[in-house]
DNA sequence: TGTACATCAGTGAACGCGCGTTCACTGATGTAC
DNA sequence: TGTACATCAGTGAACGCGCGTTCACTGATGTAC
C-alpha cells in the first residue's frame, strides 16, 4: 500500500466501528484511529474533520444500512423487527451512536434517517388492520419499543442465547396473543 | 463549607450524574468533575480511586434507585413498567451508565443487579395466568424489552411528548389486545 | 474541662503522557497539449 | 507518445492543553486520659 491509500475514508469507519465495539465510544480518539489504521495521525482530519465529523459520518452509513436492512426484509413488521435486532447486533458501533445524538451533529443525518423510519413504517402498515388495534401509531411506537430495547438488552449482554438467537416468538407477542 | 466537605461522596455522585447527563460519559473527567464541585482535583481519586471506580459506584446506585422504584410502584406489571420508565427519565446518567457495562467493573454491582430483576419479575408474577401467554418467561423478556426500549428511545427524543407523558396504553398493548 | 494524639479528608505543586490542531511538505494521480 | 502542470491525499514535526497520578502537606474531627 504506497503513498495514497486509495479508500481510506472507507478504511476509516470501519476501523472505528471496530475500535467502538471493542472500547466504547468514549475511548476513540483520531490518533488511536490512525494507529489502527496504520496511517499517519493526521490524516483521519483530512476526512472528517474531527471525531465529531467522524461519528456523524458513522451514525450517516448506519442508517443507510438499517433502512437497506428493512428495505431487505419485505413487508412484513416481523420480519422487519428480526432485520432491525439483526443490524444491530452486526453493527453494535453503529448502533450505539446511532442512538446517542449527543456524538454527532444531528442536523447533518435527516435524510438517512428518514429512509430508516420509512422503511419501518411500511412493515408495519402490511399487518391486517384488526392486528394494529385501535391506535395504530401506538401500536408502531409499542412495535419499535420492542425491538430497540430487545436489540439494547441484546447488546448489554442481558438477554440469554437462545432468546436472542430467535427475537421473533417475542416480538409475536406484541401482535397475537 | 469548610475544609471537610462533610459528604463529598454523595455530592461527588450528583455532580457527575449531572455531568453525564449534559454530554454523556466520554466527556466526563474527574478533573472536571472536581472543578464542577468546587473541589481540588484530587479529591474525586480520594473517593473512587479512578472514573471506573466512580461510575461503578454511579451503577450500583442506580440498581438501588431502580430496585426502590419498582417495589414502590407495587405488584403489578403495567405500574412496574411505568416506573421503570420514569426512572430513565429521571435518572438518565444512571440508566445510561447502568446498560453499559464497558463503563464499569461488572464484578462489583451483582447484589444492586439482583435486586432490580427480582423487583421486575415480581410485577409479572401477579398478572393472571392467561396473560402472561404460553410461556411466562419470554413474556418477561417481552415486557421488559419494551419498558427498555421505550425509555431509551424517549432519552434519545425519538418518541412524542405525549406519548412519553404516558406510557402506559403502549405497555397495554403487549398484555391486552 | 483540658490537653495530646491518631486518623482521615482534602490540598496543591509537580510530573509525564496522549490528545487535537496546525502547517509546510512530498508523493501519486489525472489532465492538457 | 511525451512533457508540464494542477490537484489532492497523506506525512511528520511542532505546539499547547487537559488529563491522571503521585506525594508531602495541612486542616478538621474524634478519642483517650
Amino acid at each position: 500500500m504506497g503513498y495514497h491509500h486509495g479508500d481510506l475514508r472507507r478504511t476509516l469507519l470501519a476501523t472505528a466501528a471496530e475500535a467502538i465495539a471493542e472500547t466504547g465510544p468514549a475511548a476513540l480518539s483520531l490518533r488511536d484511529l490512525a494507529r489502527r489504521a496504520g496511517v499517519s495521525h493526521a490524516a483521519p482530519a483530512h476526512h472528517f474533520g474531527d471525531k465529531l465529523g467522524l461519528l456523524t459520518a458513522l451514525a450517516i452509513e448506519g442508517y443507510e444500512l438499517l433502512a437497506e436492512a428493512l428495505t431487505a426484509a419485505g413487508g412484513d413488521i416481523l420480519d422487519a423487527g428480526v432485520a432491525y435486532i439483526r443490524f444491530a447486533m452486526a453493527h453494535p458501533a453503529h448502533f450505539e451512536v446511532m442512538f446517542h445524538p449527543t456524538l454527532y451533529r444531528e442536523d447533518e443525518i435527516g435524510p438517512a434517517r428518514d429512509a430508516s423510519a420509512a422503511a419501518l413504517q411500511a412493515g408495519l402498515a402490511n399487518r391486517p388492520a384488526p392486528e394494529l388495534g385501535p391506535d395504530p401509531q401506538l401500536t408502531g411506537y409499542a412495535a419499535w419499543s420492542i425491538v430497540h430495547g430487545f436489540a439494547t438488552l441484546a447488546l448489554a449482554g442481558n438477554l440469554p442465547p437462545e432468546v436472542v438467537a430467535d427475537p421473533r416468538p417475542v416480538i409475536r407477542l406484541l401482535f397475537a396473543k
